[in-house]
DNA sequence: CGACTGTATATTGTCGACAATTTTTTTGTG
DNA sequence: CACAAAAAAATTGTCGACAATATACAGTCG
């Protein structure tokens, strides 16, 4: 009879995770990394992260394996691990991939018809940050503007794959850490995309992702140093 | 003085890892994978792999959560990992991916000019498999082809994205366990990829990746049920 | 003074145990 | 017999400790 069970103890049960130490290990380390608070080249000491997230060291080591297949992180054997670096090519490498991707994505979206509606609040939203001068706050919502449109796409490796890559691709941003100067023309510069998925044209679409990215990504590295893309220059309709 | 050190125990200290039970652990689990000896769907017991690998479950954890990366596990918080299914959207879905990535990295290695001696080496031993009848070692010889290409591209990212889709490649063709039909003719099929990339000709190169690769999966998905490929039709060129 | 060697330290790799949670089985009841 | 609640078992999540390895440092000899 009524057995006496507490199923929720109130006073000092505080702890009692709901979710795992992992996933928010994971969480930090690469907010940590994009951010730019664990610099390039910088190691991962699995002991120290453990000590100052409260947590020990089994989800860390874990979060950290997740980065690395994220591409964030790099590490050898019995040497521990260190933040990739980030250099003008490995952003050209990245970009290739992205346009390959992204030019796909947004065919499959368009032909679809994906509605646009919230590609628009995110345009404003962007608007918004840039208003603000937060970069890094445009980025982020730059960046869930195109992981809409490969939702839409309904390719769900095509989303996996966008997810893994926005580590690299915000911080690829961050690296850039001036560049107020254009930030309120981003928004405007959607606009292309948008009438482009409306009209259901699949190839207009991917050829107006084609621009879009290639000039993100020119002016990145102009900013970055002067190198002029070097092999990006990939048209894919005559 | 000369301190006795036995820097190898040749008798019975067979164990001393000189490489990562972790690794070795993610190896054999992912063959189990997609030979199929883990079938679609079956759950993936910590306890149980670390009982038959002779380790810890710590290294099984870890293993685990890279094949999650991969794509091959799928993992829900506090109930476990199952082996992902890969049903024929999921297939399609890899397909459009592996087409996006592959026309890029084979322009980009034509451009490069790179030769071709060592892809036809592979091809001779897709030939020699073929004979014997060995379908995986055929598909795996295949996969070699492909990622030498994606490796002459220089494009980090794509060799490291395509290794990680080297097992679901595989696992798709561990599924269509019939098709001995046409396996002499694979090696063969080849030929218009080999000669495209001496030509030198970039576009030519995507264009024959492009058919290669539909032909590939249209096969493949005919195979495994009469399902005609949904939304793959995806030309690069009008 | 520099190269080498051996030691000390720091860090990762693995283990066994316990806590938290979920799934399965059992039990009681209408 | 069906159905709900409770107990039991199985499994994952986390921890602290130890072993293996790599790095840093000091001492020695040329």
């Amino acid at each position: 009879m009524a057995s006496f069970e507490s199923p929720e103890r109130s006073d000092s049960a505080m702890p009692l995770h709901r979710t795992r130490m992992a996933d928010l290990a994971y969480e930090r380390i690469r907010e940590l990394i994009i951010v730019g608070d664990l610099p390039i080249g910088s190691r991962l000491i699995e002991t120290q992260l453990a000590q100052e997230f409260g947590t020990s060291r089994a989800p860390v080591r874990e979060a950290i394996r997740r980065l690395v297949e994220d591409g964030l992180i790099e590490e050898r054997p019995h040497h521990g691990a260190t933040v990739k670096v980030l250099d003008a090519a490995a952003i050209i490498d990245l970009y290739n991939v992205r346009l390959a991707l992204e030019t796909m994505t947004i065919r499959l979206a368009t032909l679809r018809g994906m509605s646009t509606d919230r590609l628009r609040e995110l345009v404003a939203l962007m608007d918004e940050a840039a208003q603000k001068g937060d970069t890094m706050l445009v980025a982020r919502h730059e960046l869930d503007f195109h992981a809409e449109i490969c939702q839409h796409s309904g390719n769900q490796l095509a989303i996996e794959l966008f997810r893994s890559l926005g580590g690299r691709l915000l911080m690829a941003v961050a690296l850039d850490n001036t560049s107020h100067q254009d930030l309120l023309g981003v928004a405007a510069e959607h606009e292309p995309l948008l009438a482009a998925i409306e009209s259901g044209d699949d190839r207009r679409a991917a050829e107006e992702m084609r621009l879009h990215i290639l000039s993100t990504v020119g002016d990145l590295l102009a900013r970055l140093n002067g190198n002029p893309l070097d092999l990006l220059d990939y048209p894919q309709n005559a």
